[in-house]
DNA sequence: AGGTAACCGAGACGGTACGTCACGTCTTCAC
DNA sequence: GTGAAGACGTGACGTACCGTCTCGGTTACCT
């Protein structure tokens, strides 16, 4: 939090890095950013190779490799510059309903074809790299969501002193993630209300009340 | 209710209507399900190949081609195989009682080191074949916790005239699933419990009631 | 002076019953076999790549690998299989015509175009195996030449009961060699016939005789 | 006489024929040529890249592409600031100890550890840079080994108005570079002896005196 | 007891992808 | 405006594993 201290440099230290921020990196980037996403809804996560992308980019397999080290980092470097968009939860005024939409969102992505989302799951479990990402996405996500508690809260839905937001959004949302992704059930229509519901019940119980 | 460990148990009698049950068959059978578990221990999912099983077990490669077509066929046989243990859900008298220790076996079977489940889960993004196995396992395994919510229905615990047991079951362990399997959180001591609570509090005011 | 070997590139009795003449393994062998020395007469040993043989040959890279293991292992096989033709030394009726004649093969062969011999010996310096092969071809080809020697004996042109004829025809042959492969001067016509004259003339004042 | 060991002395002036003495220009060369002797030394022909060389100098890839455009230039370079050095042919009083002491250098130098000659010799047939480099190089160490046999003639070793001192240099010598450079046979200590009074002997009998 | 279909061992092969290395060029940013 | 730092295109390397093929040899089941 402290502003970076004044090097001391000593004799012969090496100059920053300096960036390259316009000009072919950026293309190149740009590029196999798009390959990636274009390969993955053309061929799956399966069909996400290095070889694939640098054909489908233009850019050479060699170059990949370099700045991309394998396909998780491809991965994970999309999923962080995907992380910036400007989502926000829904409104809809109550705590089950900003719920029940959620899990609308979250069973729509996790069904849509191509299956982008599964893919990027897939991949979670085959990189580290890809893994940590997605891992920092949806922080980023249920971070993003913590206003729906709020809200609830100041609407008085909420009881005690002060609620786990995070725990009561992961109770709400594990249910179709579990089914859809885990359980590979077929979607329910009904899941993302039930789901909703029972967590907003359950909230609405204290269930996830922080003591103190 | 995670993925099973891998029993060293000598081949059992395959109930599948082979045409050739005995002798070497199921020798090599045995062999090859005895390959693929250390292997899994050994080397993780990505360290399990067709290759490296046939090493492991002395079997020929052409011979795993040949019977199981590829790791997907292998895993879902040995996890088919691992079905027919004894497993039963835990009875300690209370709804609530009966999540937490499921959950917290869950917890143990995602945590555990080597990291057998998660390889399986793993692999079930990978091959078909594997996925539909470990689909089969997991039904298998909630269609076995049934009595879990009979017994809560006799005791008076649940309202209304019939509960759909699935998803009061699936409600309560989505989370652990969900937190240690696609978050990859760290493991949270309380969430067991407070997964199970907030599920036996929802079903207590009827959030999984079947209407009729 | 043994007789020569019977070549083993070819392929041997085919006890096949009903298959085409010569399987595949030595099919593929003499598909390399030939596309090696193809590639070595058009593009030269620095144009001799693994890559560009399999490219040539129609057999695949990988299998390359596997069977020769590098650019080193090709050549000594071609090489080895090179080592059973019928050659044999001429016999001119005296050492030193011998010797010239000898000479004069040497220098045709390290200055004929394509470099074939040239490129051997540039293989030599960069694969141990080519190395090797290349050490066994000559040690071969000075085996053969004994007869020169013997027949000069005979002919009582060596003083001396025995004469260390290896000695005698590294020291014929050297001058060519030094001067075409090493100092890479242009040739001279009248090398072959002074270095031979240079050993016989050594040779018949005892240079090489063995003691004893 | 065999290709010079690397001297890690530093940068002697180089006596270029029109560049600047001085400043940053000779230093980079002088770093350059010591990271060249010094890759040599420690990982053979073979690790002499470009890249490692820059890396080891100091100096930028770029740089060095520039200068010297490949490892034969490099080499070339290196080999022809060698020749300024000052040696001279032995002189033991004799003919035949002349050669004899010359063949043990050649001997020492082909077969030290590491075995930079035979580095040299190797890049001599990979690059026609080295190759010319090499080649002047062994020129004028041939060239001055002319006194050897001017002051053979003058001790009245040899017959005839004169003598081709280079013939006779590289008979003397050309056994020893064909044994250990060529057919890699394990160095005799004898040898040197040998062709140097095979090619003496030959000498007296006039084997190398030029009409007229 | 013997036949025979099914199964297994063995080995090579074509094929895709991997990840690395070095070469030599080209572009861009900083001076 | 220039030139050094570095990113890139290019080609080759050697490897892992995949899945297939063919051949030949066993084995277990059935008649």
């Amino acid at each position: 939090m402290e502003p970076p201290a004044p090097s001391t440099d000593m004799p012969q230290d090496p100059p920053a890095p300096r960036r390259r921020p316009g000009g072919r990196t950026a293309r190149v980037r740009a590029l196999v950013h798009g390959a990636v996403r274009e390969q993955l809804v053309a061929e799956g996560y399966d069909g996400l190779t290095v070889d694939a992308v640098a054909a489908r980019s233009g850019v050479h397999r060699t170059t990949v490799y370099r700045r991309w080290r394998d396909v998780g980092g491809l991965l994970a470097d999309v999923l962080d510059s995907a992380a910036d968009d400007g989502w926000a939860p829904p409104d809809t005024g109550s705590l089950e309903g900003d719920l029940t939409a959620l899990n609308e969102e979250v069973a729509a992505g996790l069904t849509e074809d191509p299956p982008i989302a599964m893919a990027l799951i897939a991949a979670s479990f085959r990189s580290p790299e890809a893994a940590e990402a997605l891992r920092r996405f949806w922080d980023d996500r249920y971070r993003r969501c913590a206003p729906v508690v709020e809200r609830a809260a100041a609407r008085g839905e909420l009881p005690g002193a002060a609620t786990d937001d995070r725990a009561l959004l992961v109770a709400a949302t594990a249910p179709v993630y579990h089914r859809l992704a885990l359980l590979r059930a077929p979607a329910d229509p009904a899941l993302p209300a039930t789901a909703a519901r029972t967590a907003a019940l359950a909230a609405g119980a204290g269930a996830f009340a922080v003591p103190g």
